[in-house]
DNA sequence: TATTTATGTTGTCGGTGTCAACATAGTAAA
DNA sequence: TTTACTATGTTGACACCGACAACATAAATA
């Protein structure tokens, strides 16, 4: 970063956010308060606002860097897997969960709310539709293979972002009594392999 | 909004619920307040307090009405459809997505915030393992008749799950851009289908 | 050095959840 | 019928919050 981060506090823009991880780590994201953050880090109510024009704000600049960091990991899933377009789907199945659930803060901020669709975030926009971009092509990939089956290559990855988002969330929701993480991951292979092979032509 | 000719409002406890969710569906839950209610019924802003101890039970209320309907709608969907354990799981998967995007508020409030697991109450989760008990019992089904694979059928239906919230919530959240209600609904076939087909023994 | 800009503080406002105290209406008991 | 009780609604208060304005100061720069 720029010299401009070491001013009086340090680098207090990113430590509001790393407290506002935290924060929803332990409570949730309703009760997340600026003037909590900024009690927390001993600055006074407002500093917060010479960074954040708002709340909002803070939150949307969360969830920037959350879809940045699971547009990355997709795409790393991805370079190192094999040419099978059936495994690599399931490859970003597997790694979008596994950030989810590694990143549980970040993928809360990232969907609480439809701060998306509000339109006002044409950069949150952009790099989230990035991220769903990783997984289309990978399936017109596999439609080009003539592995997966020839329908709208753009409903197909609506279906496979479903799978994988629902596990994330009812998963980070502790709504599966899960005994350890190995059946999450499991769970996660499981639900991948399940849409992959829904996918896969004559089957 | 409700007039209030005399002292006591004689439905005030419905009319609370009520306006909460078409608050709901027009803002969004994070916005919701107390105050906000009783100042659209016309009444003070501490009234909702005879009826509701606290914010949280408010919305708990609401979740556990939402819960007792869809596993009505789920158990419907069961009632009128064949005997084929493939069919009958799509006709439960559609049955969700279609109760979700038709009652939003509802599902939004449902699934907002793990209140569930705070264990707090037993009630809410009660109906809501009630509803996954639906889905998990077409599973069993299905693997007794051969259908379905003999994989352990807690994960099956965690997966059947995953997908039908998943598609649900995006599908609320405005995140697919889908032109239509026909579209959505095409989707909920497709993606239920897609996933009734990587269930199946030998395919 | 002087000026500008970036950052942090103090004070204030209206809004919110929630508690306590009070008021009134409906109901049951006498 | 009268009285007491209970359910329900109101008023007032408090602490907390987001947000704005005015001010203070440190850093960059000219």
């Amino acid at each position: 970063m720029s010299k401009k981060d070491t001013y009086h506090h340090g680098d207090l823009r990113q430590q509001i956010i790393d407290e506002a991880l935290t924060w929803v780590e332990r409570e949730n994201i309703v009760s997340l308060s600026l003037r909590g953050i900024a009690r927390r880090l001993g600055v006074s109510h407002n500093a917060p606002y010479r960074h954040f024009p708002d709340k909002e704000s803070l939150l949307v600049a969360i969830a920037e860097t959350g879809f940045r960091q699971l547009c990355r990991a997709l795409q790393q899933a991805l370079e190192c897997n094999s040419e099978d377009p059936q495994k690599r789907l399931e490859a970003i199945g597997v790694a979008y969960i596994r950030y989810a659930v590694a990143n549980s803060a970040y993928y809360r901020v990232m969907f609480s709310d439809r701060q998306l669709i509000c339109g006002q975030y044409p950069e949150l926009e952009q790099i989230s539709q990035a991220a769903f971009t990783v997984l289309l092509d990978a399936i017109e990939a596999g439609q080009k293979s003539q592995v997966f089956i020839p329908q709208d290559p753009l409903q197909l990855a609506r279906i496979c972002w479903s799978m994988t988002h629902g596990v994330s969330m009812l998963a980070i929701d502790k709504q599966f009594s899960l005994s350890d993480d190995g059946e999450l991951l499991d769970l996660a292979q499981m639900a991948t392999a399940t849409v992959s092979r829904g996918l896969l032509k004559r089957s």
